[in-house]
DNA sequence: CTATAAACTTACCATTAGTAAGTTTTTAGA
DNA sequence: TCTAAAAACTTACTAATGGTAAGTTTATAG
């Protein structure tokens, strides 16, 4: 006998409200994605706490409200859970460089896009660079993670270029890009062991500077690099701040 | 009855050596500082070959020839041994930058002295560097870690401020010390992370690179800076090559 | 409604960090 | 040179942890 007060199990509940959630592009999940997804923000609540080395099944369980061997049903092991704790971290960033780049249409706008999508507020914070440090140590001993980590560096040294190529030679925007690479690298380890905490506006304040100094640089140019850092700041305040994206992100 | 045969143990047999050792600065070292000097050399090498979860006090015995027990008895818990093995890398860091900074007369050559100690061979190479992230992920949990990296840190800052006043204002050498400090971060952090090895010279070279864009460069001061480059390698290939040198620092 | 698959639980084992109490070796002093 | 105290080392142990395997419950496809 069906009745309306059918109960429903806890993760009938979760299954439910994530089917209604308005995401765009949402693939209907299955309970294990729901789980793993649960799981390795957890797992990354707990890195960033407590370290890698204090990082433990039962804590993760704890953070995400259950038990230590439902955690081990979904992840084989500890190493397969670092590694979805390391995609999630790095499609976070990857999906909120595309968003902003959406919004770029100019060259100037796209480097912008590339420099406020690592070091906007909600992605760069102290506990986040922590936290990546710590998974980053993972990467030598883990190929997923390695593929992982190549291809994002591969992303972003692509894209810009692309973008420095109109303001430089090929030559020079290959060489360019592998700077503020390397510098973007800088900054997130310096934000993640520093004793004080390093400010959004701090990194990107840097990254402008690095530019300036890497670009031709005569007043028009440096004046389009105010307005287009201030218009993707702007997009990123309203596109980062969307309910949507916040749910997505906002627990990481 | 004292004979020419009397034995000697493992131990006094290394105290014996240590003492004959011709390091120069050589304070007699009791055993519980060979022991631990040993031991963080093995803990080092642990991190390095099979990462920071990886690694127990069994394997460090392992590497070190010892028991187990041995290293708990001188380090009384894993947090006290990381940070000795921290310490101990970054005072190494620490001995090269004052030995190239001896030989280094104009401000020129300072900047390069520190550029060089940082990626000179012995040093940088993608088992330390990777070392190093390992080691890293540990700062935030430890106090004795944060106090050492952020000393370094300040010094090297302090360095490059100095050396860098005599081409630029104090505001924009403060500015340049940052970016290139970073820059160092960057490609240590890289060249653990990336698959294929980063050679020294390529990072000596990126490092350049950027020396060129934050300095006014006409003409002649490159050639100075092509120069000093030249001299420092040369120094370092010779300070850092001595039997001296390398018995203290070669197993790192 | 049923059979199968998947989610979850539980009891268990091997390894590890750390302790505590012992034995041996070294060292300092008479 | 002898002795007592300190330090080095060893051993046996405990608690916590990563991981397994087998069982039970819940969901789903036909």
């Amino acid at each position: 006998m069906v009745s309306l007060f059918t109960t429903f199990t806890a993760i009938q509940y979760e299954f439910c409200l994530s089917a209604l959630l308005p995401l765009k592009a949402k693939k209907t999940s299955s309970i294990r994605e729901i789980r793993r997804d649960q799981l390795s923000r957890a797992a990354f609540e707990a890195v960033a706490r407590y370290g890698l080395r204090r990082t433990t099944f039962e804590k993760v369980g704890e953070l995400a409200g259950v038990s230590k061997g439902v955690v081990l049903h979904h992840f084989p092991d500890k190493t397969v859970l670092l590694e979805a704790v390391f995609r999630r971290s790095n499609s976070l960033l990857s999906e909120t460089l595309v968003e902003l780049y959406r919004h770029a249409t100019t060259p100037c706008e796209r480097l912008w896009a590339i420099v406020i999508a690592n070091f906007f507020e909600t992605i760069f914070n102290q506990r986040v660079c922590q936290a990546w440090v710590s998974l980053a140590s993972e990467i030598p001993h883990s190929a997923q993670c390695q593929r992982i980590q190549s291809a994002c560096n591969a992303r972003i040294d692509s894209n810009l270029r692309h973008a420095l190529k109109h303001f430089l030679s090929t030559e020079d925007a290959h060489h360019a890009a592998r700077q503020l690479g390397l510098l973007i690298d800088g900054i997130w380890v310096r934000g993640g062991l520093q004793s004080g905490a390093l400010s959004s506006k701090a990194a990107i304040d840097e990254m402008e500077f690095a530019l300036l100094k890497l670009l031709p640089s005569d007043e028009g140019s440096v004046r389009q690099h105010r307005q287009a850092r201030k218009k993707i700041e702007k997009v990123a305040g309203i596109a980062l701040g969307s309910r949507a994206y916040q749910d997505r992100v906002l627990q990481l």
